[in-house]
RNA sequence: GGGAAUAUAGCUCAGCUGGUUAGAGUGCACCCCUGAUAAGGGUGAGGUCCUAGGUUCAAGUCCUAGUAUUCCCA
């Protein structure tokens, strides 16, 4: 007689492998239809405790690639676990729509002629629909790894309440008078015609000249030998800078130069002649040189930022060009010229001061394509002339060299007092950082010595994709109107048709009604702002404005990638600091970079670019999600087809033990009360308990990896390796309602619903694909994941040695496994143990011969000793089993060949 | 050129304030089971703890210098 179907085998209907990439769009599909989102805000609506997370918002360029999914999985796993905790969440997607890079692509598909024709408006609303356009597509990036955020109304930085805010913002900072205007050397894009924040500028190599040029003194027969590599801002030169920590001398053949640099310079054939008489930098401050260029005066300046590094410790001065020239220059009341217009070319300018002897051949030229040129002009003075290759500034967008040119430029100062306890910008962001918590810690230091650091914010930009800085202007004066109703009523302007309004509307239009100032007076300001203050104003236009139903201000969290501390961090931190004098965040989490398989950043070129839209429709999202939570994302993490394979076996290895769980709890009706439960399960219990424990403690710290190895361990080494295979006899053989039976798959409900609950946040299609086909024990009145909230295993004692079980079954497994490969037993089952003095008392006999898998515990055996060991004192002696093998369960527990055991029989016949 | 982070088994990660023979999972090899079966179990082989110095009775851990990779800046 077959005894199979007598047995109460594992049955379920949650299917052993997940086909992942067919399953799981239909199921995010009906989450997005049911707006799912939304149905948690609901079901938390009672909660005590909200949890704000603030979106930073991608930019609105092109397809997400695998930075954009760790960087949105991992705000989704937190936003999830706060949620599941039991809290209130807030997670209001965002993008950042304005800006250079979507300006410039809508240039390139419409071409730069065209666009010159193009009302500004219509090139705007050419932007728009081209960040629209990729909204949509990162949108659905995003929903398909299963993240889950508010994207029905998620905040962008075109629309028109949000431009609003922007300018609100800016507004606010002028009242406070952080808002300074200066014309200063920037770093100019003369390919982009804009100036370049810090964060738009890459270094890359040049080949620039080395010029060295003879500068002859008005008063003394000799000539101040300079040094420099842009030879097209010599015509601009307005003096010469000498250092007096710096000791000069004449040469016998006519020259000036630093002693220290003489012996290289003449070495490199700069000067022939020896060393003369020594010159004090002093004696030549404010005596005049010729520029051999136009004859124009080069006034000798002195200061200290003169290095003997390179050079002859001369320093030509073209303060329209040069930040420190600049500085110099204003020092000594020096004029400032600047004869290069905006796309990088000689400008009248040229004319009006007589910066050429032959200003026609220069006019209209850009100024890089001049330097040979110059060079034919200064004839005699160009003493040297060498090529060299370094590190030079270009323009992130276009690629091209940068030039600095002097422009009249926005600053948010930062060292001018304006709070209300006098402290300036500087030190008020500064302190504000005391009160933020840094993940991992480092960060905040890393964002503190850039604070201590860094210049004035420039906010202006000379585009069109942006907000504009809608200020008027005095024609007459220039000077800039301030006033609070005006600014008031542009604002209000803008709630309601859009920044759009400053380009289309008249300035009569956009005076408030009543208002004293002369429209044909005024001019509009054309500038825009730099789009990290955009994005840097977004707690106020999300959390404040109340447009949206995204939070509190301040944000319990930001997350961002590391490049974020120059960036977001920063930019936040100052609007807000400056215009609420708090930090917009409580917390920071910093993630790394992706890399390939070798830890090398991912690229085109390389070829080594891993789609994330591939693994998901190859393994499925959620190995995308679990290979994050599995990485160290703190720092910089590696991805390549061999660790996604690893990670999809981790996902394989945990959803068969969940499958295992299901299938053992099936027909469970009642999860049984702790004190009808046997001490082995309430054992077991308590090892999960303490895992678990471990585990959302490192969740707690946002320790993902951390608190997911400790779960695959207890799930491999715990649950399948030992608890799953002691209890397979009971569950399979007993009689459906014993003791033993009802107490372990209690127990394993209450570890399921555990395990549920702490990897819900990561797993969620898994998580909820397994409660739909759970029990009711662990299904309970929930419809779906999102009706879960915590459920925390207490922590109970347990009399029984975790340490002792372990290393007797280790030990008795080694012993077995030589024995099977010597062929004398197939199976545990053929053995009995006698264990002396009993090491576990606390469980009975059965629980006893279920853990080490044999046929008998007894107390003395007439059959042949095979082998014995040790375990805390405790000798375990095995023994060939008595009995004969059962049919039915397969113990050596029969009286005789085919026929039942005493258990079996008594199952059978009830 | 400057600031910062990281470096432990083929892979993903542990290793607390310095203290036995450096751990786990996975992968790999071999074996068992066929009542978790496109599953499950067991055993085993894998390490110059990036390199070189130093401090110490004792260094993966502390110090110094360097290398590689990454991020940020000039």
């Amino acid at each position: 007689m077959d005894y199979k179907d007598t047995l109460l085998l594992p049955k379920t209907s949650f299917p052993m492998r997940g086909n992942l990439p067919q399953n799981e769009p239909k199921k995010y599909k009906q989450w997005d239809d049911e707006n799912v989102y939304e149905k948690m805000k609901a079901n938390r609506e009672e909660a005590s405790e909200s949890f704000t997370f603030h979106d930073g918002p991608p930019y609105a360029n092109g397809p997400i690639h695998i930075g954009h999914v760790l960087n949105k999985v991992i705000k989704d796993i937190i936003v999830k676990y706060h949620y599941f905790l039991g809290k209130k969440v807030y997670f209001t997607a965002g993008w950042d729509c304005h800006g250079l890079p979507i300006e410039h692509q809508v240039e390139k598909k419409v071409g730069g002629a065209k666009k010159k024709e193009m009302a500004k408006s219509k090139f705007r609303g050419l932007c728009r629909e081209h960040a629209l356009k990729f909204i949509e597509i990162q949108k659905q990036g995003f929903k398909n790894v299963g993240v889950i955020a508010d994207f029905n109304q998620p905040y962008l930085t075109l629309e028109k309440k949000f431009e609003a805010n922007i300018y609100r913002e800016l507004c606010r900072i002028a009242s406070k008078g952080l808002l300074v205007e200066r014309s200063k050397p920037v770093h100019w894009s003369w390919a982009a015609k804009t100036a370049l924040a810090e964060a738009e500028i890459e270094y890359k190599d040049k080949e620039s000249h080395s010029i060295y040029v003879a500068f002859k003194l008005q008063d003394r027969d000799e000539s101040i030998i300079i040094w420099t590599t842009t030879p097209w801002t010599l015509p601009a030169n307005q003096g010469i800078v000498l250092s007096e920590k710096i000791e000069y001398i004449s040469t016998t053949d006519g020259f000036i130069v630093a002693r220290e640099l003489f012996d290289k310079l003449k070495k490199d054939g700069i000067v022939k002649g020896d060393i003369g008489e020594t010159i004090l930098a002093e004696k030549l401050e404010k005596t005049k040189a010729i520029n051999p260029l136009n004859g124009r005066d080069s006034l000798i300046m002195l200061d200290d930022f003169v290095s003997i590094e390179d050079g002859t410790g001369a320093v030509h001065n073209a303060p329209g060009h040069g930040e420190d020239d600049y500085r110099i220059c204003l020092s000594y009341d020096v004029q400032v010229i600047v004869p290069v217009d905006d796309r990088g070319c000689y400008d009248e300018d040229i004319n009006k001061y007589n910066l050429f002897k032959d200003t026609e051949k220069y006019l209209g030229r850009n100024v890089l394509t001049c330097n040979e040129d110059v060079l034919e002009d200064l004839g005699e003075a160009l003493i040297s002339d060498n090529k060299f290759t370094h590190s030079y500034p270009h323009c992130w967008r276009t690629k091209k060299p940068i030039i600095f040119r002097a422009t009249k430029q926005f600053f948010i100062a930062l060292d001018k007092p304006y709070a209300e306890d006098g402290s300036t910008l500087r030190e008020k962001i500064i302190g504000n950082l005391d009160n933020v918590k840094f993940y991992p810690q480092t960060g905040k230091n890393r964002l503190l010595s850039m604070l201590e650091r860094r210049p004035d914010w420039c906010i202006s930009r000379q585009r069109e994709w942006g907000v504009p800085i809608a200020f008027f202007r005095v024609k007459a004066t220039k000077e800039l109107i301030l006033d609070e109703k005006v600014l008031n009523y542009v604002a209000m302007i803008f709630d309601m048709h859009g920044a759009d309004a400053w380009y289309d509307m008249e300035i009569k239009e956009l005076l408030y009604p009543g208002c004293s100032h002369k429209p044909d007076q005024l001019e509009k300001v054309n500038d825009i702002l730099d789009v990290w203050f955009d994005s840097g104003s977004t707690w106020s236009a999300v959390l404040e404005s109340r447009e949206y139903d995204a939070g509190n201000f301040p944000a319990d969290l930001y997350l961002e990638g590391s490049d974020q501390h120059r960036g977001w961090f920063q930019s936040s931190l100052l609007v807000s600091s400056a215009s609420r004098e708090i930090a917009p965040y409580k917390n920071v989490i910093t993630h790394g970079f992706t890399m390939d398989a070798k830890g090398r950043k991912m690229s085109k070129s390389e070829g080594n670019v891993i789609d994330p839209d591939k693994i998901s429709k190859e393994f499925g999202s959620e190995v995308l999600r679990l290979w994050v939570a599995m990485s160290d994302y703190q720092n910089d993490q590696r991805i390549s087809n061999e660790i996604v394979k690893q990670i999809a076996e981790q996902y394989r290895k945990l959803r068969n033990t969940f499958r295992f769980l299901l299938a053992n709890t099936n027909d469970l009706e009642k999860i049984s009360s702790f004190d009808d439960m046997k001490t082995f399960d309430k054992w077991f219990l308590s090892l999960s308990a303490q895992t678990f424990k471990e585990v959302s403690l490192a969740f707690d710290n946002y320790d993902f990896a951390k608190g997911l190895n400790k779960i695959n361990n207890f799930l491999v080494n715990d649950l399948s390796g030992l608890y799953l295979d002691v209890t397979k006899d009971r569950l399979y053989c007993d009689e459906k309602n014993s003791l033993n039976r009802l107490s372990s798959m209690s127990a394993m409900s209450i570890i399921t619903k555990s395990m549920i609950y702490l990897l819900a946040p990561i797993l969620t299609y898994t998580m909820d694909e397994i409660l739909a086909n759970a029990s009711s024990t662990i299904k309970e009145n929930n419809n779906d994941i999102f009706d879960c909230k915590h459920f925390k295993l207490k922590e109970i004692e347990s009399e029984l040695s975790t340490k002792d079980i372990i290393e007797a079954r280790s030990k008795f497994s080694e012993l077995v496994d030589v024995m099977k490969k010597d062929k004398s037993i197939k199976s545990t089952l053929e053995l009995d143990l006698k264990i002396e003095p009993d090491l576990f008392k606390s469980i009975d006999k059965e629980d006893k011969e279920d853990l080490f898998l044999i046929s008998n515990l007894v107390k003395e055996s007439e059959e042949k000793e095979i082998n014995t060991f040790e375990v805390n004192g405790s000798k375990f002696t095995i023994y060939k089993a008595s009995g004969s093998k059962c049919p039915r369960c397969w113990k050596f527990n029969a009286s005789k060949e085919d026929s039942l055991c005493e258990r079996c029989e008594k199952v059978i016949n009830v």
